[in-house]
DNA sequence: AATGAATGAGCCTTCATTCAT
DNA sequence: GATGAATGAAGGCTCATTCAT
């Protein structure tokens, strides 16, 4: 536990953090990230020896406060339907990158990192990143059944499918409020989002079993 | 029109767009680009006026040169079939995204810019963006047919998920690279990518109208 | 010829040359040398890059500045007989040391550099140590006669002797001024200084080949 | 006296006077320093006040140390012939500049700051220089006898020129290592050393004696 | 007696921009 | 039309020092 971490510290943890994730690596200035964790200049380098280590803790910090907020397998039984378990994939996942409670940055900072790396990325990919597709990839695999074993890349596929419509919604956000104004991002429209993207993706699963068992047949 | 411009000027542009794409705004210098354009550290403000100025008109470029690379209904007849229609559609997007010929900096441009405005992206949505997504929303309509008008926002959510899958390999590339490293980008595996996300979506959309038939019954 | 390099770079080189030698390296700001020189703070990495490349330029500088104001040979003809050649070596090497002609801090900044180096000492060494020393060989070999061919150490022992004697009045400067305040450092104490050094050598040298011949006999 | 300091003061000291004597005054932190004393980052302030402060206590603990391995007298008797007095002063000087036993790095301190005093040079002048120029002043004005009292400077002269001779090898020893490399620093080159410098010495005072004898006559 | 967190001044360097030519 | 010298603001980082414990 660094829970009973100096104050000081923490408090520069979190404002990099949400500067970091405003602004990105390079428009962020130190002097910023301690205004406003009201630290004197020389902390980052005190606590984190640079602006770069501290970003690296920061990003770390992100995706486990992001993970510890909804769970891999959140509100799902381990024993439920595929499709449910589908459905609680794409709630957890768009739940983190959505998520404004505190700490509100975390999803952005994540897909900030996904887009533009730093070299902290590795780090991310290894355990953040994997652990999802990992568990995605079982799903998917269950829900195509005989369909996947005929194809090797499909359930890869299918997973870029699936994450690709969730993540857009995070990195292509200042785009999407300037093409389609009318999309909310509010709790009701993000459920609304959920329900879609799992029909969406279960529609196109079904469809492609069907086809395998023609093409099969 | 602007044939006219200086032979510094058009390397100048050149230049900047490159540069942007591979480092982003802040990291680049206004030294790199002259140096790279084989042009006076005084050229970009002779020239563009400010470093801000020089970025938009790349921008601005780059948008046309992948529009006039891949124009919106290219390939396609316009009274070709619906289905066909949506994987032109995707074939012009994603080879818009990740073309590599010259020059090949324009999507990395494009969507960095989305990802990460600057001030610069309203016109990007007004002239690049906005023609995009009328075109895919009378597809989308086309094939959901009764679907659509139960569901105003219906037509609006399958074109998310259609662009999503897309530009997820833009955007998250470094990303897939470290956690799915069998997937290429070569231009067999596009081509196989182009396939499957217009298989995916059409078989959606598919489920789609079937339920609501279903549901309307 | 670099006379016509601008004048903010020659006033620069001088103000670095001074500080430098007032303060030591370390001690010396980038700004200090700027205010001195009435060039902005960024005038320095623009004329050379780093403080560090600054300061080898300085060096060289002033060794180039010393060599040319006191040449090896200056003020005594070639076939003049060796004891004269000798004084006038001491009294170049003296002049060279102790100057106080504009710039008048080079053979400060050499001094300095020789009893703490930096990383430029090996260029001093290649371009104004070497080339003394071997002309100083040469007399004190001329002057061994016979001696010298019997302990081929004796000449190099010797030339440390002599600028030995020399050196000290410009390195230990301080503490001679602490513990022997009646030695002065004006013109006609110089030349008594170097009437005294060269006497001195040149009647240590007499002893040492009449030792050398006894031990021969 | 201080036997009851502290361990950490006493660490304290012998690493600052190590460091200082490596690096010099401004290159030296006081963070190495306690790094090295295995020591709190406070703790120069805490015994010493500031790091100035630890400074002229290092170098008049290293002066002490220094006159106390090799007394001003040592090694020969007060009723030795005057040749003999005059060798021991230039071995036991040499030895305390030379020395690298423990600890090491007391004559580099000293040499340091008599060529780049910090003002700590009184004390060390007061305590260190004047004493031992005081016995060789005797030492020379004896060798000397007659030819002494015509010339009231000449004393002081051939004391600067003994001294000079010795402290060459100290203060320009990254020179010496560069243009002659053949200049060993090994315990028989040091003993060569004294011995040449008190034969050169020697020598030449013996012929100043003859000369002033005949500008006598 | 001693410590670890925290401080503020200041340093070197970089950068976009300007100006005289 | 174009340039190279020069600028000033600002950024990351280091360091000796202090203070509460």
């Amino acid at each position: 536990m660094e829970s009973d971490t100096s104050g000081t510290r923490a408090r520069l943890l979190e404002a990099a953090g949400e500067t970091f994730a405003e602004l990105g690596f390079r428009e962020t200035t130190v002097r910023e990230i301690c205004r406003r964790a009201g630290a004197n200049i020389a902390a980052v380098n005190y606590h984190f020896g640079d602006k770069e280590k501290l970003y690296r803790e920061a990003l770390t910090y992100a995706a486990r406060v992001a993970m510890e907020a909804h769970p891999i397998g959140a509100g799902v039984r381990p024993d439920a339907p595929a499709p449910d378990r589908l459905e609680g994939f794409v709630r957890n996942f768009l739940n983190r990158l959505l998520d404004e409670g505190r700490p509100a940055w975390h999803g952005t900072l994540i897909a900030r990192e996904m887009v533009e790396p730093t070299g902290a990325l590795d780090e991310l990919a290894r355990n953040y990143a994997r652990p999802q597709l990992a568990r995605l990839r079982e799903i998917v695999a269950e829900l195509l059944g005989p369909a996947a074993s005929g194809d090797p890349d499909l359930v890869r596929q299918v997973c870029t499918s699936v994450v690709g419509q969730c993540l857009f919604f995070k990195t292509c956000r200042p785009m999407v409020e300037r093409v389609m104004p009318e999309q909310g991002y509010g709790p009701q429209d993000r459920a609304r989002l959920i329900r879609h993207i799992a029909a969406f993706s279960l529609g196109a699963i079904a469809e492609l079993r069907r086809r395998a068992k023609g093409a099969g047949a």
